[in-house]
DNA sequence: GATTAGGGCGCAAAATCCGT
DNA sequence: ACGGATTTTGCGCCCTAATC
């Protein structure tokens, strides 16, 4: 019912998922000191809160509902509440909390409807900053699938929430970036951020172990196998800074939540389903004049998902076997002919609408 | 002006966090 | 593992604003 629907990929810029994480404390690096604050160009709103657990969850919410240009529209605080699994007292004062900080602006419309902008959306939250004539990011940011959202909601100790957020950003960073076949977090970098107290071995690896509901974790603890990993890394050596413990792990997303595995194989069949109504719509019209870019069709995989495109793809094709090239003389398909992208963003839309209601 | 509805806020209990 | 500190939450009072 509400328009309000939560995005499939949510877009996370790393320097957020830094900040939530906690920033580490190990800042000499061989070639001198590394600050993440500074590295990472975290704003101030940022740094000054306290990431505690609820606000962790409010901002990932957020982030989770908001449109690409950081706003949520009429939406009720049950439901935003409900999805951090928080009180809507909790709710509350963390909005204001971050109103207060300059993170975001809200209004409350009625009883329990809100409509909130999150302020420099694009520089704050993704990390992008105009160039040229285009956007583009200087410490990176994270896709993240909605199910894997989903879990981290679920997740009931922070520094395991908080540990989950690091390996994010290294999956994106050693994975997805540096095309490793894993990503890796030492011993010693997940100790770096997370509180002193709970930098013992033992809570370490079990905080790593409690991942493994949606992430690959393997452990690298014996000195030989962490010592030729370190060898096969450039990357890895070259970040490390102190080794007390010859302890680290080697994790990957589960396919079901990685965001980027998700996205590639939705686009790519959204193009065969594309390529099958050209093979059946050519019999009958010049289907090319039409000029629709995969880019495009990629675009309207992203945002509404391959199940979605493929039911309205497939309806098209229906139509077209069943009434040829009268379809030309439609209506209802005039727009089709006219800005295939348009009529398929239009009809895509009211397609999600219908099944929300459903 | 009485009544009511809704949000803000203080209080205190419960849950969690954190330091040792 | 223990205990003080902090966060989260529900309860209920108070204020405001809308309605009759």
């Amino acid at each position: 019912m509400s328009m309000n629907q939560e995005n499939r990929h949510v877009l996370v810029a790393n320097k957020l998922l830094i900040a939530m994480s906690g920033l580490t404390r190990w800042t000499k690096r061989q070639e001198g000191f590394l600050y993440e604050q500074h590295h990472y160009n975290i704003p101030k709103p940022f740094l000054d809160l306290k990431w505690t657990k609820s606000r962790i969850r409010h901002l990932l919410t957020l982030l989770s509902h908001c449109d690409d240009q950081g706003i949520i529209s009429l939406v009720e605080n049950d439901m935003l509440a409900n999805y951090a699994r928080t009180s809507v007292r909790s709710l509350h004062n963390n909005l204001r909390l971050f109103e207060s900080v300059g993170l975001i602006r809200y209004s409350v419309h009625f009883s329990g409807v809100v409509t909130i902008e999150l302020i420099d959306y694009l520089e704050n939250y993704r990390d992008l900053f105009e160039e040229a004539d285009t956007h583009r990011s200087k410490t990176g940011y994270t896709s993240l699938w909605c199910g894997m959202v989903r879990q981290l909601m679920d997740i009931d100790h922070v520094n395991i929430l908080r540990v989950a957020l690091r390996a994010l950003v290294q999956v994106e960073r050693d994975i997805h970036v540096q095309s490793q076949d894993k990503a890796t977090l030492t011993y010693d970098e997940v100790r770096g951020f997370l509180p002193r107290y709970c930098g013992h071995r033992l809570a370490v690896k079990g905080m790593l172990d409690q991942l493994s509901r949606f992430f690959n974790v393997h452990l690298v603890e014996n000195t030989k196998d962490f010592l030729s990993a370190l060898k096969e890394n450039a990357a890895l050596k070259r970040r490390m800074h102190t080794v007390t413990r010859p302890l680290m792990f080697h994790v990957k997303l589960e396919a079901q939540v990685d965001s980027k595995k998700i996205r590639e194989t939705e686009r790519a069949s959204t193009l065969i389903s594309w390529f099958d109504l050209r093979e059946v719509a050519r019999d009958y019209i010049d289907f090319d004049r039409l000029e629709v870019s995969s880019s495009s069709l990629q675009s309207l995989s992203d945002t509404y998902g391959f199940t979605a495109c493929d039911e309205v793809l497939r309806a098209i094709r229906n139509d077209f076997h069943q009434y040829g090239e009268l379809l030309q003389e439609s209506d209802i398909y005039q727009l089709f002919f006219e800005s295939p992208i348009l009529y398929l963003n239009e009809r895509l839309r009211r397609h999600t609408e219908k099944l929300a209601i459903a």
